[in-house]
This record gives structure tokens, sequence and C-alpha cells, in this order.
DNA sequence: CGTCTTTGACCTGCGC
DNA sequence: GCGCAGGTCAAAGACG
């Protein structure tokens, strides 16, 4: 919980286009037919470039900022759930009134709540069995993303709806999955409209997947909604990551800080424990790639800054 | 025709 | 032990 996952978003563009070049004479630095010399354009494109990660390290720092915001907020988050599940305080009286007893341990064991006023009473013997309990039990995550169309959650594996319910503390029904993608895989997963929100799908993961993921993540939950996608509060939590995982949240509402608008695949909350940091960094990755591959600038003065490298390299080819 | 979704029935665990 | 609520099963229907 307290840790956090922090991606280096930096390109790692190798802008020591050529390595040789202050060691290039002058005389050398000239273009075939145009006059121009090379120092002035690869200057030019260095330039570009260094203008580029400037704005890269700007978007690093708004990621870190971004990263703080969550840690805050979730802290709140957890002091208001935390209240809420003291049993002095009667918020919740008729949706917990009948809380099944795993549920309500897994929810404390989520956000990280003991449920108990000190830990003194708990015997040896009891901890050991509740921590057997813990390594049995299946991993357990929950994740939140706004989307008003259906139940359906897109996250690169195959889902094999088996049943429907409507419970009772939301009015909305609790859809069942498992995963199909293979016979033995485990996880199941519950997809539900939240009661406080209905545009927010919580969908609930339990177990982990014992095969390769089939597909990457799709990273839009619908294509035909990219006006309901601009903003896309993505949050994740779980139950087993209390200490050692990582714990995302992406909030792409705040305009300036990532907007992913021009991207058709905003990105999509990822919480499988382990996986998440490849994970996300593979798709903060993409995602950048993406929108740097879109900007004409960025693909102009990456191709100057190639064609310069070649065209030095091609001089420094033919010296030799 | 095969696959997927829907939905009522049944099972299971928990609280009283 | 009983009732309630969540979870699962499986038959029937829909769909490509």
């Amino acid at each position: 919980m307290e840790s956090s996952t922090w991606v280096d978003t930096n390109l790692n563009l190798n802008l020591n286009l050529n390595p040789h070049r202050d060691e290039i004479p002058v005389a050398q630095k000239r273009d075939f037919d145009g006059g121009i010399s090379v120092k002035q354009e690869t200057g030019a494109s260095v330039e570009k470039l260094n203008q580029l990660m400037s704005e890269n390290r700007k978007l690093t720092e708004m990621l870190t900022i971004l990263f703080e915001r969550h840690n805050d907020l979730q802290k709140k988050y957890l002091d208001l759930k935390t209240v809420k599940n003291n049993p002095e305080n009667n918020y919740d009286l008729i949706t917990n009134s009948r809380k099944r007893k795993s549920d309500t341990e897994d929810y404390n064991r989520m956000i990280g709540f003991n449920g108990r006023t000190s830990e003194s009473s708990s015997s040896d013997e009891e901890s050991c069995k509740k921590q057997k309990e813990n390594n049995i039990r299946p991993r357990v995550s929950r994740v939140y993303l706004r989307t008003t169309t259906g139940l359906i959650v897109k996250d690169g594996y195959q889902w094999r709806k088996y049943g429907q319910k409507v419970t009772r503390d939301n009015p909305s029904p609790r859809a069942y999955f498992k995963c199909s993608f293979a016979p033995s895989c485990p996880v199941k997963k519950k997809v539900q409209r939240s009661a406080e929100d209905p545009s927010v799908l919580v969908a609930t993961y339990e177990g982990e997947h014992n095969h390769p993921q089939p597909s990457k993540p799709e990273l839009s939950l619908s294509p035909r909604s990219s006006s309901q996608l601009n903003s896309v509060p993505v949050s994740s939590s779980s139950s087993s990551m209390k200490s050692t995982g990582p714990t995302i949240t992406l909030d792409m509402i705040k305009p300036g800080l990532f907007d992913f608008r021009s991207s058709s695949k905003p990105v999509q909350g990822i919480d499988h424990d382990h996986q998440a940091p490849q994970a996300i960094q593979q798709i903060l990755v993409q995602q950048m790639a993406s929108s740097l591959t879109r900007d004409p600038n960025f693909t102009a003065a990456l191709a100057a800054a190639i064609s310069g490298r070649f065209n030095v390299d091609q001089s420094m080819t033919e010296k030799w």
C-alpha cells in the first residue's frame, strides 16, 4: 500500500546520434548539394529532441504528482471506509446488516482493517490459522472503471458468463464470469455497477491465471464509446498487496495532466499484482509511443535526426 | 450446428 | 435448525 511503483517514463532515446560528432573536422561536415552544414541540421534536430526530452521530463514529474495524489486519495478513502466499518458507527446498518463474514473479511483485508482494537486478543495459533487461510484463499483484486455500456470489462482475457444475480445491497445485477481461455484456469470475475455511482463498474477478480495472457489488454472499454471515455478514473486495489504490490489509480479527468483523448486506446486499470509493474510500464510505453508517433513534429525530428546520422555515418564511411 | 447468454433452481455458508 | 443471501449449475433460447 505504502509502496508505489514508479514508472520510468523516459524513452531512453539515443540522443547521442553521433558519438564522433565532435571529432569530425568542420570541413567534413558539409552536405553534398545544399551547402547546409550537417552540423546545423543535426543541431536543429538535437534541439528539437532536447525539447521533447524536457517535455518528457515534465510528463514524468506530472506522473509523480499523480501517484502522490493517488496515494493521498487512497489513504483518505481507506480512512473513511475504516470509520464506516467501525461497529460504533451505524452509517451502513442496512446494507451491512447481514453481510457474509467472508466478504467482510475480504474487504477488511483488502483495505487493511483488522477489525480488532488490539492485536493481543488473537492467539498465535489463530494468527497461524489466518496466515494459512490467507495462503489458501485465492488472490482477490478489484478494478473500478467508468463506463456506461453493459457489464463488459475487456481485459485481454476470455471470459464465460455463468451467472447473474441481483444482490441485496445493489439494485444493479452482478455478473459472474469464469476464465474460458484455459479449462483449468481457476480465475473468476464478478462485475457489478457501483451502487453509489452507476456509471462505475466494479470488477472483482479472484485467483490467478495459470496460463499466459491470450491477447494484449484491449485498453478500451468499448470501441464505440470514446466520448464516454473522456474521463476514465481507473483504480484498482488488491487484498494481497497490502505492502508488496502496487496500487495504481489513473485519473484522466484532469485536463493538462494526461490527456489520452486523442488516443483511441485509453488506459484501463491493470491490477494483476505481480504483473502490474511490467504491465503498467508496457502500457505507458505503448501510450507514449503511440502519442509520440502521432506527433508529426516528433516524427519529422526523428526522421531528420536519423537521416542526419545516416548522412554523417555515410560521410564517415566514405571517408574511411 | 456450435458457442454464448440468460435465468430459474439449487447449493452453501452465515447469522440469529 | 431455520431463513436469508450470495454463488453456482444447467437447461433453454439466441445468435452467428
